[in-house]
DNA sequence: TGAATACTTTACACAGTGTAAATTGACTTA
DNA sequence: TAAGTCAATTTACACTGTGTAAAGTATTCA
């Protein structure tokens, strides 16, 4: 009758979520998870084909619990190109926070296997459209700095947003939030593109 | 009596370096530079403790064959921050392709051990040295735009000259070195530090 | 002759992922 | 009540790659 009549899929969605974000998604195993969410390891499997599989699907899950669907929706529908760049980056600057574990833990097996490449590269597919939206918005408002074309801006912009120079920047020299949107800002205004108006 | 007479830990060394840039360091196992060195496996850890240790002496190794020294040190002699600032850009950007499969390896396994992790900072003090020192004698100049500390401008340029955003631009986004070169200063130049003179 | 050195060979321990198959328990339907 | 279905469990194992251990071999040196 309750909802705790919780299926099996959520209650591994929900430990491998939590688990992550606990160790900072390292050094996270199936057989932890499966622990974590009071099932065998092998009924992991039966739910996802690979420890990648689930990983991504717990980033799914928690886009969906964040709705972030709707946040990119907000901001795109902003009405200049400066706004929809700052609340971006604001976004943005949110957003990591909640899925450091996540991230790192996606990020980390990048590398490794063909599957976890893909579905980083899967991950980044948005993140990268909005920053090309957002550079060809500039152009459309001739915006661009000498030298920049609306590809290579969009490049630049994605670059200094990723994951690896958030994370260099928030966690291990201890930006606050707020000093990342503001230093972040600035590199893109003075950088890439020409001063508001 | 011709140098043929090779020692193993340098056929080690010669062969780990040519497989990593070879295979751009992934998937390389102790195997495959062992038989590529035609010594038994177990040879490599007579002279190395891990696949770690080896790694990280194979980039001092190719440092040293790049005399990565003698050029930190003709840098560093250079008169104008200005000057020392392009040409450690300059420098950073033939580098890196020199290195890259080994810089791959080491950087991947980072999260994975402890040790890897440890070798990967240990490369990068030089590197944030250089980026400090350089931010230092901007400020000196009385070059540091508004809204940044020493500290604060050599963390951002540290970070824009990482790893990963040299190979995101230049591997994946294809940019040329001069490309690369060219807007990493305009960056730079126009984010953190006041234009010339 | 015999000791030291450097390397080889073979074998194995260990971690963690993923597979396979037989079993259990609960719920459905006739 | 019996048969059938479904989800999950249990147990066992294959596989990969790193690192360890120990006995054997070949060369050099005294």
């Amino acid at each position: 009758m309750s909802s705790v009549t919780q299926n099996t899929r959520a209650k591994i969605l929900n430990a491998a979520r939590n688990l992550l974000e606990e160790k900072q998604g390292i050094g996270v195993r199936m057989g932890d998870i499966a622990k974590a969410a009071k099932v065998s390891r092998q009924a992991l499997y039966l739910h996802f084909d690979s420890k990648t599989a689930l990983v991504s699907a717990t980033r799914d899950y928690v886009d969906q619990i964040h709705k972030v669907d709707a946040q990119i929706a907000r901001i795109t529908a902003l009405e200049t190109a400066d706004l929809r760049l700052s609340a971006y980056v604001t976004f943005w600057a949110e957003y990591l926070p909640k899925i450091y574990g996540l991230a790192r833990a996606l990020y980390a097996s990048r590398e490794l296997d063909e599957a976890s490449g893909a579905a980083w590269d899967e991950c980044m597919v948005a993140h990268f459209a909005m920053c090309q939206k957002i550079a060809n918005d500039m152009g459309q408002e001739n915006r661009l700095a000498q030298g920049w074309g609306t590809l290579e801006a969009a490049q630049m912009m994605f670059n200094l947003l990723s994951f690896p120079m958030w994370e260099a920047l928030a966690i291990h020299s201890g930006w606050s939030a707020d000093a990342y949107v503001k230093r972040m800002l600035t590199m893109l205004d003075r950088g890439i593109f020409n001063g508001p108006r």
